[in-house]
RNA sequence: CGGAGUGUAGCUCAGCCUGGUAGAGCACUGCGUUCGGGACGCAGGGGUCGCAGGUUCGAAUCCUGUCACUCCGACCA
């Protein structure tokens, strides 16, 4: 369906609706009739989509695939984006920060002056200009906003201030995904502050916390703040913000008892409560001749896999150039967790070891390796928490085709260094004491840290004390992730029907349709007073007037993820009745018509 | 970056093995019927079969190259 974009005017809606939401987002625009907008919608979604989010906005005609990861918003789409945009942007306002919009394009010699220039890979997609000088399209801005104050702000007097931009990123993913969720150019919302203290820092995270949990509250999202990894970015404290949603891309440990929520690459292991066991069995060595996998060998030897304990062979490259080899031990159930092992000082930095080099130190080749017998001189051993209080356990016996049984620490192998350096699991004990740990997956939308002065060194952004005495500047910087808001809360809304949105950021709140808008003049009329009506109490409502079948309306209607719906009928308005349905609703309702506008109002502001 | 796969109409796909005038469904245009859950009939418009070479009388089809896209992997030995 294609129609143009007429220039009719809607008539001026000053008409505030008394609601918690604000009327700020209230868009002033054209008469919003189907017929008149611009939208289409396909039975079946291109084949390559992957995620629902993706399928669902594809086939809502939210959303165009430009190329890889990049994508036009269509009006649609937009309405939604826009809707997101607003509310984090009235909050931002609302807690003190100030707009700005920052250029996309950055020269390069600021990155070259923070460092990023040579730590960035490939993910940043940089060109030259016609000059030759060389450019990058900003994935994100702490350079350009250190730049902007330490240019301006020179006095303690001027502090603390924070500036957010709501601006287009460009990240060139190795493998763009999951639609918006992970596109190379995307819509975020990125803040920077910057304090003379940090406590004054500190004070303004707490502020931008709850900022962002009124954020995401007001979105209608189910979201989880989440104590996080403070990653390349660099800094101190640090919360991520999840949607909860089963594609998500992340695994939140949380504890269903208590607050505590962490992301997996952060959340700690604790050690067994129980001591180790004394030793019950002898070292014996068994064949084990195509079993290199844990879970093979233990379906061989018929043990539990938690009895196994794989070794994992890494080597680590200082930057004076020395390297040394070690062998990280987990039971056979647990996953090793790489930023904890990462922040290990004898292997930081690590990276797996080749076969060649697992040779070299072990004269044996990977799925037989194991720490029994290994030359401490030259392979350190770090044990996981829980493998140092496994006793009578499995592991490789450096020989191809065996495996140690009834091995024991102290009797049959030194004691490891012991550290924390797996993921936990469900069921684990939650770090607080406050009962076990779950794991829910979580779509990652909003991100704050305490950059600390990071950048703030880098670019010598620095102001006057209260003494005259030069300082550095203490930073914190704050993102939302307005694009990767709408896939995730699609991921979240949806049914075999399609999108289901909550009504503060749905394309809109109500839609009208008509049965017979252009053959019974009693439908028409009564579907263009409720429109006005509706429009006038301040109401996003869309009117279905296309000349199509009922299924059709009824079909595009739910797909786009409108939250109500009213059909206006000439049976029902003998009666005075129309026929209200929420998109979640199983069955539809009668309404009388005196009452539509005020049930809508009732529905809408209690949301 | 490694492996696998796919490129044919806006979308979903067939045709390719075995070379011979480019197809279906959805979408789109017109007419008619239909009209409370993605209707039906008739008539249409739309594709240099990813691109470039090659083989051949003749290539969507076979060969070579190239580009794009997708999936899996790039850590758990």
């Amino acid at each position: 369906m294609v129609t143009p974009i007429l220039s009719q005017r809607a008539p001026a809606c000053k008409e505030a609706r008394p609601c918690k939401i604000g009327v700020s987002q209230r868009i002033q625009e054209h008469p919003m009739r189907t017929s008149q907008f611009f939208f289409n919608t396909l039975k079946e979604a291109p084949a390559d989509a992957e995620v629902i989010s993706q399928k669902m906005m594809l086939r809502a005609g939210y959303i165009k695939r430009a190329a890889a990861g990049i994508y036009t918003w269509m009006p649609l789409g937009l309405r939604v984006l826009r809707k997101v945009e607003n509310i984090v942007r009235e909050e931002m306002n609302r807690a003190g920060a100030l707009e700005l919009l920052m250029p996309a394009v950055q020269p390069a010699e600021l990155w070259q002056e923070s460092g990023r220039w040579e730590q960035y890979g490939p993910e940043l997609l940089r060109f030259k200009d016609r000059h030759q000088r060389e450019f990058v399209i900003g994935p994100t801005h702490e350079e350009v906003i250190t730049d902007v104050v330490r240019r301006d702000v020179k006095s303690y007097r001027q502090l603390p201030i924070h500036l957010y931009q709501v601006q287009s990123k460009f990240r060139d993913e190795i493998r763009p995904r999951f639609g918006v969720m992970r596109g190379r150019e995307f819509l975020m919302k990125d803040g920077y502050s910057f304090h003379s203290s940090f406590a004054d820092l500190q004070r303004e995270y707490g502020n931008m916390y709850n900022t962002y949990s009124r954020i995401f509250t007001r979105l209608g999202l189910k979201f989880r703040a989440v104590a996080a990894d403070t990653g390349s970015i660099g800094g101190t404290g640090s919360h991520e913000f999840h949607v909860l949603a089963d594609s998500g891309e992340d695994d939140i440990a949380y504890c269903p008892n208590s607050d505590y929520a962490a992301n997996i690459e952060l959340a700690e292991a604790l050690a067994p409560n129980e001591t180790r066991a004394p030793a019950a069995q002898a070292m014996s060595k068994v064949a084990t001749p195509d079993q290199t996998a844990c879970a093979d060998v233990a379906a061989y030897l018929g043990i539990p896999l938690a009895d196994i304990v794989k070794s994992i062979a890494v080597v680590s490259e200082k930057e004076g150039g020395s390297t040394s080899f070690a062998l990280l031990l987990l039971r056979g159930d647990h996953d090793l967790n790489e930023i904890k092992a990462g922040k290990i000082a004898a292997i930081e930095p690590f990276r797996f070891a080749t076969e060649s080099e697992i040779e070299a130190h072990l004269g044996c080749k990977p799925g037989y390796i194991g720490p029994v017998a290994v030359d401490r001189e030259k392979v350190a051993v770090i044990a996981d928490r829980s493998v140092a209080a496994m006793s009578d356990f499995v592991c490789g016996a450096n020989e191809a085709g065996f495996h140690l049984s009834g091995v024991n620490f102290g009797r049959d192998l030194p004691p490891p260094e012991v550290a924390d350096i797996r993921n936990v699991v469900a069921g684990d004990p939650s770090p607080d004491g406050q009962g076990p740990l779950a794991i829910l997956r979580g779509i990652e939308v909003g991100h704050i840290f305490q950059l600390r002065q990071k950048y703030a060194e880098a670019l010598n952004c620095a102001y006057l004390d209260e003494n005259g005495k030069s300082r550095i500047m203490e930073m914190g910087c704050y993102g939302i992730g307005v694009s990767r808001i709408v896939g995730a809360a699609i991921e979240q809304g949806n049914d075999d029907r399609g999108i289901i949105l909550p009504p503060a950021i749905a394309p809109f709140e109500v839609c009208l349709v008509p049965m017979g808008y252009h053959k019974s003049e009693a439908v028409k009329e009564a579907a263009d007073q409720l429109y006005a009506d509706l429009k006038a109490a301040g109401i996003d409502v869309v009117l279905d007037d296309r000349n199509e079948r009922p299924g059709v309306m009824f079909a595009d209607m739910e797909l786009i993820g409108i939250p109500h719906r009213v059909v206006i009928g000439e049976r029902g308005l003998k009666e005075g009745q129309l026929e209200y349905k929420g998109r979640r609703d199983e069955e539809a309702v009668m309404i009388a018509q005196a009452d539509i506008v005020g049930v809508l109002k009732g529905k809408l502001c209690a949301a």
